[in-house]
DNA sequence: TTGGAATGTCAACAAGGCTGACATATTCTG
DNA sequence: CAGAATATGTCAGCCTTGTTGACATTCCAA
């Protein structure tokens, strides 16, 4: 540290810190995903699952390709978990109506109470946590989160709340 | 929303904004494990692995079950991780002075240079997030983490900075 | 000294990533 | 219209990293 015993103002640029940062998201992540999970886990599904549903929900009518943009994985691999919430019954692909090469996806009311069911969860401890950190640290939050993603899917964040609302 | 069109201070606990700290943590997640992800690439490695390494540096000398309360996975599943880590003479493992049936997790000279090079990849992105949100930012940030950890994922969290340096 | 508890290892299985190859339907372009 | 490009689905096979069950070793207390 260049700045040796330095002013306050840089005190949170010091290893020490950042440390403590990466090891707060690595204990947060568990927790922001532990809730869902033990839903999901009752019904044999995981979080790949919840990912494809919560977007979907999301985006009503998305694309698969859209949909693989957004999760960043295969489409293989996000075949196999839509093929089992289709079959399920929680997820409706209907050919596109002007580009009958794509498929529409929509949550049926199955897929929807449980969506629901799962963000429910998740909201709740996400507003817990919003609660006793208070207004002021949750700008702070996001500013840091937004801040830490690549810009593609910063991008694909923020493209997220211009989405039309049909 | 029961308070209506309610004050500016309770916005923050909209559904809406809600949604938005759920998906902030799921690209920012991404975003955080995305340097280290690449550098075990490279070495046919797995974020796994890199918890692992993680650990044994911040705590030298730590035991296995030590390690799985931490990482919160089964013995079966760190043990294969660490197996392989010591096949590739990045940790030593060393049975306990005391108590023969424990082993004293070390980073070797290897083990310690891995360890920089990811941390310091992880370190950077987390120093540039920092510098861009600003020091309010990261307290906010901080502690709506914290919040959002389940109490014994934050005792853990606690408990490795009270951690003996030796 | 012996039986239970604690610690760690090995084996086998499942979820969910990945790549590659290929089929099909549709759309676009020259 | 022919052929290229696009969107999707599927099969096969691999890897990492979770899981449970079985087992060996070691320690400790009755």
């Amino acid at each position: 540290m260049a700045e040796g015993a330095g002013g306050q103002a840089l005190l949170f640029l010091t290893d020490e810190q950042l440390r403590k940062g990466i090891e707060a998201m690595f204990f947060a992540y568990r927790g922001f995903t532990a809730d869902p999970d033990r839903i999901l886990a009752e019904k044999s599904y995981g979080r790949a699952h919840h990912r494809a549903i919560h977007f979907i929900h999301r985006a009503p009518g998305t694309t698969v390709n859209n949909l693989l943009a957004t999760l960043g994985v295969t489409k293989q691999s996000l075949n196999r978990v839509l093929r089992s919430l289709i079959e399920d019954g929680l997820v409706e692909s209907r050919v596109g109506r002007s580009d009958k090469r794509e498929r529409n996806l929509h949550l049926t009311e199955a897929g929807q109470a449980l969506e629901r069911e799962l963000s429910d969860a998740q909201r709740e401890r996400m507003r817990a946590a919003y609660r006793t950190a208070g207004p002021e640290a949750v700008a702070g939050f996001r500013q840091v989160l937004e801040a830490m993603m690549d810009d593609d899917q910063r991008r694909q964040y923020e493209r997220l709340s211009e989405a039309p609302r049909r």
